[in-house]
DNA sequence: TAGTGGTCTAGACCACTAC
DNA sequence: TAGTGGTCTAGACCACTAC
């Protein structure tokens, strides 16, 4: 059961994204609001506060909840989302290959990555082929004391299904980074590289519910085929 | 003057990044710093709502809000910063060319990018020096009608700066899309490429306070020197 | 059982905008 | 001047956590 000010904020990011508030147009005013979904301005003010956050209208003192045109943006890439969830809103044929599936002790580098001190991993290589080309290689550490069982049928599936719908846990947040790097001879190999040299690296360092570190990936693409878009707003505090 | 859960917030982050408040322990809990701070918990839930927001700390219910280690995150590349403010947290030398200063009829691309029928456009075109190497081409193209009487001077200092300082108005949001592209010949002739082919490109649209767009910028960053950073949350709705 | 954060309400005062 | 969003308060009930 959502809370209400989650099912306001559904409602009106529907609404916005089907244009039945067309962009450039004001909300109805946080009075309105109120009254047309029965609740008070504390709980609509949550809600447009989730909308501003991610995009959907921009708010100024006196004036309203402006729409802004949404098209622009195209999500997904931002935020913590598996590569079955993605893959959905891709638009063309996707495919997971398994390259490696292995459980190991913890060596010195990922003790460090995965704050262990002792116990084993999982290493996992994951090959995505996006309409017959080999595009993306994932590489994930896993922390097996954390994420117990894990087989290579779920692999190929989804770990996060795993996570959140058989072992009862949730995934919370995760701390990223994006860089380029030299594709190795193995890399080059492995994916359909079409001539590029240099991969997108996107490292995540990914934590449960209860702020435990379970896993460290590396997602490398073909640099033709990376896009990643955000929606920022400018803190006038900081500097 | 900042207002009472702003000052709190930054309190808190101050305390967060000199360690005051170690990580991976609790912070006071709400009612604790509901009489600290005296002031009502909606308030504390503000402060505290941003600390969680920006990666600070992580809430979960019945147990209170841990400190997250900070370190490793290094935020400073999200968000909506001027190259001026990003230069005061880089180790190295900085040194901004101004290449190419001009003011031009909008052309049929920019009425695209830049939401506008006529009039004109500031094209410009800055080389950012870092330690002696050219390492990023910073092209940007201006609303005149929006931001007027640009000089070279400006350009060469800080746009941002002197938008929010002289024409008193405020820089507000932005649209960002991270890609990677080949560099022209000329690209390669005006930055130190070190062999590489590839720069990694970051569009923006960036927005005043009154959701005018005013700017549309393509940064464009030697590979190797390109790293960006961010914080996300994972939702369980969307999907 | 006591303490924690999550949600929701009702009311107040303010600065800003548009007229 | 009327309407808007921004801030702040006080109080209530809830589910979850740790003991």
């Amino acid at each position: 059961m959502l809370s209400k000010y989650l099912q306001i904020y559904e409602d009106l990011k529907q609404k916005i994204e089907r244009k039945e508030i067309p962009s450039h147009t004001f909300l109805p005013s946080e009075n309105e609001l109120m009254t047309l979904y029965h609740s008070s301005r504390d709980t609509i003010r949550k809600s447009l506060s989730l909308l501003q956050q991610n995009g959907y209208i921009h708010t100024s003192k006196g004036k309203g909840s402006l729409v802004l045109d949404h098209e622009k943006i195209a999500f997904p890439v931002a935020g913590l989302t598996s590569f079955k969830e993605l893959s959905h809103t891709l638009p063309g044929d996707v495919m997971t290959i398994v390259h490696c599936f292995e459980k190991i002790p913890v060596t010195t580098y990922l003790k460090k990555e995965l704050y262990m001190q002792k116990g084993d991993v999982y290493h996992i290589e994951r090959i995505r082929d996006i309409d017959g080309e080999k595009i993306i290689l994932d590489i994930d550490y896993i922390n097996a004391q954390v994420i117990p069982h894990l087989t290579k049928e779920i692999v190929q599936d989804s770990i996060y299904e795993y996570i959140e719908n058989d072992l009862g846990l949730k995934v919370s947040f995760a701390k990223k980074e994006i860089t380029v790097i030299q594709a190795s001879d193995q890399e080059k190999e492995l994916l359909d590289m079409d001539g590029f040299d240099l991969l997108v690296c996107v490292k995540s360092y990914t934590y449960l519910e209860d702020a435990t570190l379970f896993q460290y990936t590396e997602s490398k693409h073909r640099p033709d085929k990376f896009r990643f878009v955000e929606f920022a707003r400018r803190s006038h505090m900081d500097y």
